[in-house]
Parts: C-alpha cells; structure tokens; sequence
DNA sequence: ACTGGAGCTGAAATCGATTTCAGTCGATTT
DNA sequence: AAATCGACTGAAATCGATTTCAGCTCCAGT
C-alpha cells in the first residue's frame, strides 16, 4: 500500500521526517545506529515515498521525455520498449510523445516538456536544424539525440552507422552484379537520409559508378510515399535493375507498389532495404537487409541520459552501433554482363 | 513557460489564489466580472497549473495505468497509440505497463497502480480470473477490461466479436470446401482463445461437423509456441487440409513452421487466421484474416474510463466490436469433394 | 578553561495547487 | 430595526516530501 508517510516511519523510528529523509537519500550527518532504526522502519512498514510530494518539493519530476515519430512503427516500438525498461530500473517513467513527423507537433511537445518540468529527454528529431532547444537549455534538462542526429553538436547522441550500412548494403547489390541501381530514401533533412545517400554515393564511386538522378527519389518515411516514389522510378523507361530502400515504411509502400506493377523480385528488380522486421524474412522472396539494434538504439540512449543525468560535466559522447547485413533472397546474382556498362551513367536522362 | 503561478495570476486579476482556483475549476459564487478578469489573466501569462501541486493536494494524480501483455506486439501497438491520444486530450497522462503475460509481474503493476493513485486502469488481463482487484476496488480506482474479458461481470468491459469471427473465418474454410481443420489457438484461460474456439466449434457443428482434437493446440499467444505448435499439427499423419490461427503472434510461428517445413499455402495447405497486419497482404500468398479494429478498441476502453469517471454509478458497459473479414489468397476453392466426407471424424484418431 | 568546529538532529519553511472556514455585504423577511 | 439568508471572497490549512537553519553535544587545540 501507499499509504504509509514519512512521518510514520519517523514516529516508529522515534526520529524526525527530516532524519528519515536524510538516511533515504544517503546523506552524511546522520549516526549509523539512527540509519538502522530508520531503515528497519521504512522496511516494516513498507514505506515507498510519494513521487509527487518530492516532485513539488524538488522542482523535478523523475520522467523521461521520449520524442518519436511515431509509436506504431516497430522500428521505434522496440526502441520504446528499452527505453522503458531502463527507465524503470532506475525509477523513472517515461512520458512517450508521437511527433508523427510534424515539427509543429515536435515543438509543442518540446515546450510541454519543459513546462512539465521532465528530468531529461531523448528525442528522435524530425529534422536537423530548426528544433528550438533554448527552453530546455535555459530549465537545464539534459537531451539526448537518438537515431537521428542534431545540428548542435554538444548534445549526445546515439546512432547507427548509416554510411557505413548503406555502403555495404549497396556493395552487396554491385557483387551480384547490379549496375543499374536506383533507391528510395528519407530526405535530406533527416541526418539518417542523408547518411544512407552518402553511403550509397560511396557504394557505387569506390566501382566507378555514379548514382543515376533519375532513379533516385527521397521524401518523407511513411508508407503511402515509398509506395508513390517506387511507382515513379519504377515506372520509368528504363527502369533499375535493382532498388535500395533506406526506411523500413518506404519498404513496405515500395513493396506494395511492386506487387501492383505486377514485377517479380529479384527477377524482374532487385531489393535490398535498411532495417528489419520480423515479416520480412516471411514475405516471398525473404528481402535481404541491413538490420538496426533497435533495442540497444534505445537502451544506449536512456543510460547516456542517466549518465549525463548524474554528471552533468561529463564531456559530450556520441555512440555509434553497427546495423548488421542480413542476407535472403530478394537480391540474387544478377546475370547481365553482356551490356556494356559504362553506358549506363551516358545514357542517364536526369 | 511553466513559471507562472497560481498567486500571479491572482496578483495580476487582484483577487485571491482561492478565487483563480475556483474561476478556473468552474466552480460557482464568483461575480462574472471577476471571473473575467481572471480568466484574462490567466489568458495573458499563458497560466498552465501545475498538475503535480495538483495532485498532492487533491491525491489523484490524471493518469491512466494501461496493462498489456507486450508493446512490441502491433495489436497492442495500436490499441495504445488510440489510450494515448484519448488520454493527451483529456489531459490524462499514460502510465504503460508490460506484463509480458507474465501473471507475476501484472499483480505487481496493478499494485503499482495502487500506490500510484492513478484515476483508472485500463488491462488486457493475462488470466480470465485470479487477478487480484482488491486494492484497486479499495482505493476506488475504476478498471476497464479490454481485448479479453474478466470473470468478474461487474467492470466494464471491450472486447471485439471472438465467437462470431472465428466462425466467419471458419465457414469461409468450409465454403471453399475444406473439411479437415485443424487450428493453433491461445489457451482457454485467456477468454478470447475460448471464445475462438467455441467459434470454430460452432462453424462445423452448423454442418454437422466435430473437431479433430488431433489437429487442434492451444498455448501462449508468442511467436514461438505458434512455430511448435503448427509443426506438432502439420507433422501428423494425415495432416489437416486447412489451419484456422487465432492470433497474431501465433500466425507468425505458423508461418515460419509452414515454411520450414516446405509446404505451400494454400496447396498443401490453406490458412486463414485473426488480426490482421500491414505485412500480411503482403506475404505471398496474402494471407485471409479478421481484421480486428484495434484502434477503435483501445479508444473505446478509454472514453469509456472517462465516462466511469464522470459518473462512478452508471450501469456496468459491455462494448462489443465486429471484426472484419479480409478475404486474400491464403485461402482457395478446394477441390477434393470425391472423397466421402462422412468419414472425416471415423477417421479421427485423438 | 575557553573557543571553534565537526557531527548530528529536529522545527519549520517550502513547493503550488485545492478547499475549508470565517466573514463581509446587500437584500429580504419579521 | 433587527434578524436572516444567500452570494461572494480571501486567509489559512492542507497534501508529503526536501532542505534550511538553528541549536545541541562532544572533542581538539590553544
């Protein structure tokens, strides 16, 4: 039960609530035996103190402010779920708020933070600049970018190696033999889009190759465009052999829109996509991707919160985990080699 | 800002604290002009009160405890997504819990739940019976029942047809003329795995049918008991010409068991299951399922929490929701009527 | 012996709201 | 003219914790 006050276990110590509070709290001053008596209590009567109370009193409520896009994706369900997890352990909640991509909605639920008066925040920002951060800085509560990164650099951050995941993801399509490589990817303002298309760039400049504009398209990371923008690239004449999607909703509105085209894969395009989910090694063919820890996304953030938490000196820190390459059969080795490929970029048209 | 106070306001409208209180809380005995002038200066700073005053002088904190089995859980996902956005615009916060259908670890949320004096709770029960209320129904916290039901008949309750749509999605099997069925289920302690299951039951009774205990398992709605269990079913001698799955998780197993084992859907054999996901049309085959109207459930539970709230002695609310069937290729016209169909059960061997 | 300081303790202030209670004012009743 | 009542208002108590501040004891240093 709740009910039990702080007096109540002052008076069955034969102390004061100040004396209780002091030994909860692990401060000096207070004589060893006194601990005890007072501990014994607060155990006896299963003392658990109010958050509320202590809210009002320290100006500072043991929450942690969680930014996302939205909870309905699994890619960040997961990445919920260990940041609750670590919150729990070290008996804070989570105040969860769904941005849904809007920086309007991203903005408000930043002041609301503040007004809320939250002990720190983990957000996975809608874009790279333009976040008004001021209201946080001026309250001091610590922030910490996750999965997308933030122009300041003095905030810490937690992210994939998106150049390095895209690279190798696109190396795997050019050691089956694709050249003809076209992709969908989050736009440019979202650090993650950015990093994809460079890990492509580097892909296909280490081979010689440039990325074909024309088959390339970016836009925001929900469903109905990968389904708008595979429709366009793939709609072309020619169209790429093979498709690199970068966000795991692209994928599956790229999907639907292939199986409306009525193409097959790999036969008639190849696949390959950034992160997995438990379907895609269900669907016909398995689709060979880059996977994201998802989970350690969100158990690093929450701790390096903690961390900061508990020295707000400590110096900035950037975690960067690695996305793992999980092979199926979306991308096969491609037999075309009797076209001559240093057309390809000559005969580009945009 | 969150920096306003109660006393500014009532400095700036030069009235009392007691009189902003009462002004804002819509209580009556102010004179409607100073109701005005409050209301104005409350308007101007951009007063928001600080609910954890609040809720240490009132001892009711606006939040509502949410209990489910796993957030990672897409049902689920949604279903919290539509508490969330009920709750945010009733100025209720979320306190979300996981109990992993662990009946350990529910009893000690719902205690949490207690000690938090949270206003309501919302539960996806692990168990039909046994969980104890006791501490909620004491401290008057109103609970609401939602996905699966609670023996005891006295909390509101929302739940989505289970009889009904498993029959619906049975008799779909039998007009294509299937008539050996076998089926994965969750256990009859969770009342939607009994309720699907008396639908089946139903289904094939109507055609003077019985079901083959051989071919019908129940267990844990996770993934992994959904691979054994169809692997157990389908590696039997005869093995079932069409599988009915009640559960999503379990579908996912299934499918993975289906595919190991080298069987084609629906050839070898057809599969029609409840609950209905992004990535099940497409699968291929796409797979003929009930949708559930997960959204729908979640917010009915919480404005029906709300309603509890208003009005704690309005009659006890049973809501029940129609599923919907979505008829894809998991499931075709089966032709194989030469064979005597009467026989089915006398050659049944468990 | 006196001073200073460290160690320890509890009374009281504090956080920001709600709510009780006592009281004022003006109109109506006796 | 006094009593009564209803409408209205604000001072102060209250929720349960933390923290300040003042005071106490005891011991070391001069």
């Amino acid at each position: 039960m709740g009910r039990v006050r702080i007096v109540d276990v002052a008076r069955r110590a034969g102390v004061s609530s100040a004396t209780v509070s002091r030994v909860l709290a692990n401060k000096p001053y207070v004589r060893p035996e006194l601990r005890q008596r007072v501990l014994a209590a607060a155990q006896e009567l299963g003392y658990r103190p109010s958050r509320v109370a202590r809210t009002l009193r320290t100006q500072r409520a043991r929450i942690i402010g969680l930014l996302i896009s939205d909870i309905e994706n699994p890619f960040f369900t997961s990445l919920v779920r260990a940041v609750e997890d670590v919150a729990y352990a070290h008996d804070y909640a989570v105040f969860l708020c769904n941005t849904d991509e809007n920086p309007e909605k991203e903005q408000l639920y930043l002041d609301l933070m503040v007004a809320e008066r939250v002990t720190g925040v983990l957000i996975s920002p809608t874009r790279e600049q333009g976040v008004d951060c001021q209201g946080l800085q001026q309250a001091q509560i610590p922030l910490v970018a996750v999965d997308r990164r933030l122009r300041d650099r003095r905030v810490d951050t937690v992210v994939v190696d998106n150049v390095g995941g895209a690279r190798r993801l696109v190396e795997h399509l050019l050691d089956d033999g694709y050249r003809e490589i076209g992709a969908i990817l989050p736009p440019p303002t979202i650090t993650s889009g950015r990093e994809r298309y460079q890990g492509l760039w580097e892909a296909l400049h280490h081979r010689g190759l440039e990325p074909r504009s024309a088959w390339i398209r970016t836009g925001p990371p929900v469903q109905a465009e990968g389904y708008r923008l595979a429709r366009e690239i793939l709609g072309r004449h020619p169209r790429p052999q093979a498709l690199f999607v970068g966000n795991n909703l692209l994928t599956m509105g790229a999907l639907r829109a292939i199986r409306d085209l009525g193409l097959s894969i790999p036969g008639d395009v190849a696949l390959v996509a950034f992160d997995d989910m438990d379907w895609m090694a269900l669907v016909n063919p398995g689709l060979t991707v880059m996977a994201q820890p998802t989970y350690e996304l969100g158990r690093a953030a929450a701790e390096l919160l903690l961390r900061r938490l508990e020295d707000p000196d400590r110096p900035v820190e950037e975690v960067l985990l690695t996305p793992e390459l999980r092979i199926r059969q979306s991308c096969a080795p491609h037999l075309g080699a009797g076209r001559p490929r240093g057309e390809v970029r000559a005969s580009g048209q945009g």
